[in-house]
DNA sequence: GGCTCAGGGCCACTT
DNA sequence: AAGTGGCCCTGAGCC
């Protein structure tokens, strides 16, 4: 590496590159078994999910609904532990009703697709990783860089913006120039138009086409926020095309010519804000906005999806002392040499995926929050306030709602999780702020 | 038709 | 007595 070359010392990092067979269950840290009701744990929180769902079994907490959960603690509280089983992903309809034995179940792809990714991971972490994920000290210290060692303009910070990245295959390269907000908005202007003439499913916001039923047709269920689950993209699929996105990288590249870390780290969120932005236009809430409407909400809210995406796979996935990478890698959060800003960032975040955790944040709200984020009807700009206001509305009952059902002893979840927005959005500021400056910094050198 | 592996059940052990 | 967890049985889907 030439800055370890460079400094002569070795720079930390810390993936976790354990064999699936090594992997620990996401509820207690013990040793996995296999794939149990959606995801991959350990035989003790398989059959005690069982159990419970089986016994239709309502426990209570005696203390903070926090309890700590591992292999020696989690027979103490049923309830966390239970709640927890909820919160990684465990699925209660993988339970049979009719406990019927043997055979099949419908998650049988999402576990090879699980299973692929994983194996992707691997190869990864075999062919690409091994030049790559250092702690680059002048990256990460702000200090005076030399454009052509360290992240380059036309793709690091265009990229983390998501400026110039496209869903494929509008993908185009635009210049470094002008505004952020006005090239996200040349951006996606020319995505929409190209959508609807090659593409109309991707996106059809002609009110033309409506639906004969009106606005939110498509949501005339009973169920709300399992319609908005149902159509969740897996995260799987993120994580697949940040990878095959990354290795195409490094592949066009030569061998001494690596991808530095912050070069991969805005790649990767490049990516994700590109997976984010395929969500949003492919969530059948926002289809029913004017694609003005959608370009303004997006402009407003890029970078706080990307920490509410991050948040979460902090919450799920993460381990103490480490961040997850959407490429399944951890990396150590002690970056000794990271600059003021950079520190600041990564701590306020950590704390606030201390929060999360303790409320045991699960899916589905973090799907609720991305939704309450994206429908502000605050925003300056937007033309249907009315609708964007009902959604937003709509979204946080359902929010409500889930979190008194789910979480009926742990008094005002609910509010508990909006509490948490501000920072949120705070934290998203600085992001942009930081962003921005790395951005000015390199164009003046 | 054999293999795989994620369901369910059993039962010794612990609380 | 109720709960736990390791081990085994079962059978749909895959090759």
């Amino acid at each position: 590496n030439l800055l370890e070359d460079r400094i002569g010392v070795p720079l930390k990092t810390d993936i976790d590159t354990r064999p699936e067979s090594e992997e620990s269950c996401p509820v207690c840290g013990d040793r996995v078994s296999g794939y149990h009701y959606g995801l991959l744990t350990c035989e003790s929180c398989k059959g005690f999910f069982k159990r419970s769902v089986q016994n239709n079994k309502h426990y209570t907490c005696t203390e903070q609904q926090s309890c700590p959960m591992n292999r020696t603690q989690r027979k103490r509280c049923p309830y966390c532990r239970f709640q927890k089983c909820l919160a990684v992903g465990m699925k209660t309809e993988a339970v049979r009703a009719d406990r019927m034995r043997g055979g099949r179940n419908r998650f049988g792809p999402l576990y090879r697709r699980d299973r692929q990714i994983k194996l992707q991971r691997a190869d990864y972490q075999t062919n690409v990783a091994p030049y790559r994920i250092k702690m680059e000290t002048t990256i990460w210290h702000q200090s005076p860089l030399t454009p052509h060692d360290h992240y380059p303009a036309e793709l690091s910070l265009n990229a983390a913006m998501g400026l110039t990245s496209l869903p494929l295959p509008y993908s185009e390269q635009l210049p470094l120039t002008g505004h952020p907000q006005e090239k996200f908005s040349e951006t996606y202007t020319t995505r929409s138009t190209q959508a609807s003439s090659s593409n109309a499913n991707i996106v059809d916001c002609d009110p033309d086409h409506a639906s004969p039923l009106g606005p939110f047709s498509s949501f005339l269920t009973p169920n709300f926020l399992d319609a908005l689950i149902e159509s969740e993209q897996d995260e799987s699929q993120l994580c697949a095309k940040v990878l095959s996105s990354l290795q195409r990288e490094q592949a066009n590249r030569g061998k001494h010519d690596c991808l530095n870390t912050f070069s991969i780290m805005c790649k990767m969120a490049d990516q994700t804000l590109f997976g984010l932005v395929e969500w949003a236009r492919n969530s059948a809430l926002f289809k029913e906005l004017k694609v003005e409407d959608q370009m303004v909400l997006l402009q407003n809210c890029w970078s706080e999806l990307l920490v509410l995406d991050h948040l979460y796979r902090q919450v799920t996935y993460g381990k103490e002392g480490c961040v997850y990478l959407v490429t399944g890698q951890q990396v150590s959060t002690i970056i000794s040499q990271a600059g003021v800003t950079l520190s600041g960032l990564v701590s306020r975040t950590q704390d606030l995926v201390a929060k999360l955790k303790a409320l045991y944040f699960d899916r589905k709200e973090f799907v609720c929050l991305k939704y309450l984020v994206l429908f502000n009807p605050d925003v300056k700009a937007v033309l249907n306030r009315r609708q964007v206001e009902q959604t937003q509305e709509r979204v946080n009952r359902a929010l409500m709602e889930h979190t008194r059902q789910t979480h009926a002893g742990h008094a005002d979840k609910f509010g508990q999780l909006l509490l948490r927005l501000p920072e949120v959005r705070s934290i998203s500021l600085q992001v942009e702020e930081y962003l921005y400056q790395q951005m000015l910094h390199t164009k003046h050198n």
